[in-house]
DNA sequence: GGTAAAGTTGACCATTCGGTCAATTCAGGT
DNA sequence: ACCTGAATTGACCGAATGGTCAACTTTACC
């Protein structure tokens, strides 16, 4: 009875006791997790009821500070890992190759995100509707950083005639808001479209007209010049 | 001591008393719906506290519960101006006149309402996360009959060739996406930005380039051929 | 200035919430 | 079979919450 509360996920001692054991919380520490990400994506924090997550996990509400020590700590742990998806599919905008192509496949890419995982995006969503309180100085951070940096590839195929003269920060955030929007107001579309199949039929328009019109809006030009080498 | 708890705003009972009287505790109702509309925004409505609304409106919480006989109520009341508010100012999208000035105005006319409005814009951000458990019915009723009919005239531009072939419905998602993101992901732009003063630097930025770029996304064009008559 | 309704206030209540805990069960190692 | 620590569970606690209420003050009208 001892060792709990890390509050940190992955516990990797003991990786091979007899079987190819999962761990034996590790699931149970999942299963809340998911759990807690529908939750609170759904109610915001102060909103979310722990007993709902547990109910929600299949576990009395006890269990659920067994694993987690806290509520806050639950969430703290919930949020990073939701940040780390956007972090982690925000990836790599291809500096080379030609603009088009990279920013399409940055768009699909996003928007892939809205659509496999919308309890995420919306858990973020709420997060910052609130203020940020908890990720602001990842905000501040790392993805300002990541926004800049990424801004001055933008700023190198403006000057080439590339991609229409528009504050990179700007771009993004267009981008950004265009793909989330079909997770975070799902409720919204699904209501104004009235689609019987919500994930086939709204992602794939999407994904066609929409990323065109992004493209378009961003006036985004195939690199004719310098692509001479591919796979 | 009695016909309280009418639930609905306005009471224009009592007219001119003896001065131009705006009404006693009709601007009390209105402090307290302001302040509610902040509160909501941000925690969401079961995240919200009722004493909180009554600190911010600067009275005690028995107070506010004299005006609204319900937390429920007040969102009730709280959320439906809010929803007023977003479909009036969807009001028109003029059917004749040049296709690119009449979304131009559209959009500048949303972007103008989150920058007066952002607690409204994010507590409709909020509803609509949340599963829109009360707004449900204006979505699928009202507004997608709305979307329905301003659809009619995207259509028809598109079918002169003044406008990108788009599912109507999505360019409004669009649209909304973008001009909506400015006030419901405030905490988030200005992480990244670190504008000082939001308001001026990231909306001015807004109002021009995003605009630009949403109307050249949508494949806007003037109507060159029958714009003949003008004040 | 008297009065009756409108408005204000803090104390109070029942319920619910996050969190603790002791008791119990389960699993693996010997 | 036995033991040890991990995991599970429901009962329980103090704090906070939505809502009520009775007492009090203000306002408008005669």
């Amino acid at each position: 009875m001892e060792a709990r509360h890390a509050n940190e996920p992955a516990r990797l001692d003991r990786i091979g006791t007899t079987t190819s054991n999962p761990g034996v919380g590790e699931r149970q520490r999942e299963r809340i997790i998911r759990a807690a990400t529908v939750v609170f994506s759904r109610k915001g924090y102060d909103g979310a009821r722990v007993e709902a997550i547990a109910r929600k996990a299949g576990m009395p509400k006890g269990n659920v500070l067994y694993y987690f020590k806290s509520k806050k700590a639950l969430y703290r742990v919930v949020i990073k890992q939701v940040l780390s998806l956007w972090l982690e599919a925000l990836g790599n905008v291809a500096v080379d190759g030609n603009p088009e192509e990279a920013i399409r496949q940055y768009v699909n890419r996003k928007l892939a995100l809205s659509r496999n995982h919308p309890e995420a995006s919306r858990l973020f969503a709420m997060e910052v509707i609130s203020g940020a309180p908890i990720i602001n100085d990842h905000l501040s951070g790392e993805l300002r950083r990541w926004v800049k940096e990424k801004g001055r590839v933008f700023k190198k195929w403006q000057e080439e005639g590339l991609m229409a003269k528009i504050d990179p920060a700007h771009a993004f955030f267009m981008i950004w808001a265009v793909t989330q929007t079909y997770a975070d107001f799902e409720a919204q579309i699904q209501a104004v479209t009235g689609a019987k199949d919500y994930d086939q039929e709204i992602y794939s328009d999407a994904a066609g007209e929409v990323v065109d019109a992004l493209v378009r809006g961003l006036g985004l030009k195939r690199d004719q010049g310098s692509s001479l080498q591919s796979a």
